[in-house]
DNA sequence: AATGAATGAGTATTCATTCAT
DNA sequence: GATGAATGAATACTCATTCAT
């Protein structure tokens, strides 16, 4: 949904609301006549998704993406400018979701601790539910470099700081040990959660929940000293 | 010079051992002749390892390469199979290397808390001295799918699976908690230094040994429950 | 005007006459509505002749027609059959207003020498005036190929002749000499003509007036011999 | 064989004299397999130039060139960089020409009349050698815009002002008559050269020599007033 | 050991146009 | 009278690789 939502961006102006809503049951001909199922921009963005997570961004073609996706390449440059904006959709969905998240666990005011342990777990259970995002994401993001991306690269930076502040709170307070710096322990949770869609299935044993508590366990245990 | 080694394996079959040992003085005019350093190959490698780390692997081309390393096309292909060979020497070089030390290691046999915190150290100093080629191992990992890579996988695995025993006898033995399990923590350590390239700058304020002693603290820390 | 005309000879179908007289009061809504003036038949040609003078028929796509227009592409479908009938349109207003000033000032019955200075003069005028649709013409001459052309190519052929006869008689009479064949004399006028949007400037000291009298003043000295 | 030497500016390095001279009298594989006639670089340009002509640069695709040339794709890329290289080519060679020739003609230092003579007759006979040339030039003039182009447009101003500059002096002199500005003149002795390829047909019965007569009387009368 | 010409399949993107509404 | 989604063929250009020399 919130895919959705970010696509409208790019495309020529129809929003979901437009769409989904009673009345208009069938969605379009185009949709109903596909096996596919959903609006033809989520059709796109799921397949660029998938084969960009599977292959890389530069290994994909559109070729391949408007294949999966059911869809005439010509029907998808009338929604998307380039194979870059749709790079920049998925980036755009996946940091939205996360940003809102984050903001409403530091609103909580939870202690420390807790705090900590909320966005560990939380975003543990967010990338598993997008694991091929999260892949594309952390494969391809030196992409975030252009002008196009600025915003996303100040959201991404936003998120670093909070967790940051929070460990530098901590260790100030001496709930935290201080052996390793700030900066460091928050650049290994990050690269923890990067890492994520290199090893967890989410057909194995484990739930995310149960995984993020593991981990938030022992990025706690890390923080104690 | 284990790069030298290296490339040997992948020469098209006329290896300097199927030349007969007299060609071998002509080998340097080649490199002095150039203003970069170095045999061809090893320019060559350098060139790959540097686009690769910056651009990754699919976008950057041959062309890009052979003008990097100042070499005509010709006799990139001469020295090398194919521009995935490039990559395999890569991996090679880096896997090499690690796994040495990791034996070596292994062979002292120190406590466990020790030997964890020599691998992490040494893992954090090798992958600081190779950031590039660490960049493009993680980035493009998938791609040791292919059989040619099968004896690369083997050596990884056997790797992770010397750190998870270690935990899982530091867990038994009871000096390490269980709070997070063995494989849990073993992931965790990887995905912090195939991350290290994303984040560590060399010409930083903290050298290899003190971050590796960093990340050492607040691994055993987390070990320590 | 001219241009109001002769596109109801293109619309679809659907022409004004068509539609019934009683439509006609909301044309002027559309207009009314944008920024730009006029009709909207004469945004697009005015559009479509800008573009094309600058960049040439081929360089310019549909899409920055309508764009500059302030058009949607659907509604240029609507008047225009193709690309190609914008084309025609602008041929098809410029030779009728020529030929149009032809006849008149070959109605007058001048003098030879003045009829020609006559034309010569007009024949800069009018060009200076509408300078993108000669460039247009000069540039897209060969586009005139087709069946549709065919009314065009013979209106040029008229002009031609009608200058070539003028020059002949001329030549008949002892009134201009016979260094130069008739048949030459008139391409050398019609080729300074149509070269002229490649230098002449609307903003420059000299009035189209001038201009058409020193070209006319040049002419007829070379036809004096 | 001008065309031969500046192509050879985009060409990676082979010249002419690499190519035509003793003893490689098949002048390699390639073109003596194939129907036309010499060097692959040759074969691509005078593709080019003919397609240019015929149809215009934005209205020839490069799959057109290349079938013409009997040339692959890859090959004609092999030697230039994109189309407009091959339209620089075609530029470069024809202005080369015409330029040495102006330079004979100044240097020999002929009372006014007949260098302005001379310099016409030259114009319409390199013009009728070179008929394609001169129509792609004349009708895609406005590319010579891009740096790249910088110095065709200063050696066609060059020309131009040399042109300019004999009228001005003839006129100071009282050689020629005042009544056209000699910018205007100048401008249409190049007008009248740049539309030859309109209606000039080779084939025609005027020799190219008795036409560059004919408009160089033109031309003269028109001067002397 | 090394060159550089040549290949041909593949790339992302743009195009004029159609059509249901 | 006018919209905008959708088409599918065409576009210029790049690619890794081969091969005769």
């Amino acid at each position: 949904m919130a895919v959705g939502r970010s696509t409208a961006r790019s495309a020529a102006g129809r929003t979901d609301a437009g769409r989904g809503g009673a009345g208009r049951g069938a969605a379009g001909r185009g949709a109903a006549g596909r096996g596919a199922a959903g609006s033809v921009q989520a059709r796109i963005v799921a397949a660029a998704v998938g084969l960009f997570s599977e292959q890389g961004f530069d290994a994909t073609s559109v070729q391949e993406i408007v294949e999966r996706a059911e869809v005439t390449k010509g029907a998808m440059y009338h929604y998307y400018r380039s194979k870059d904006d749709l790079l920049y959709e998925i980036y755009h969905a996946l940091i939205s979701t996360q940003l809102t998240d984050l903001d409403r666990i530091l609103a909580a005011g939870r202690p420390l601790p807790d705090a900590i342990r909320a966005i560990v777990v939380d975003l543990v259970e967010t990338t598993a539910a997008r694991l091929e995002e999260t892949a594309v994401f952390a494969r391809e993001s030196h992409r975030l470099a252009g002008d196009r991306m600025a915003a996303l690269r100040a959201d991404r930076r936003r998120y670093h700081e909070a967790v940051r502040d929070l460990v530098v709170r901590g260790q100030k307070d001496g709930v935290f040990a201080a052996s390793a710096s700030a900066e460091t322990v928050t650049l290994i949770v990050f690269g923890i959660v990067n890492q994520l869609p290199q090893w967890y299935r989410p057909d194995g044993e484990k739930s995310p929940r149960q995984l993020g508590d593991e981990i938030a366990d022992f990025v706690l245990a890390g923080l104690a000293g």
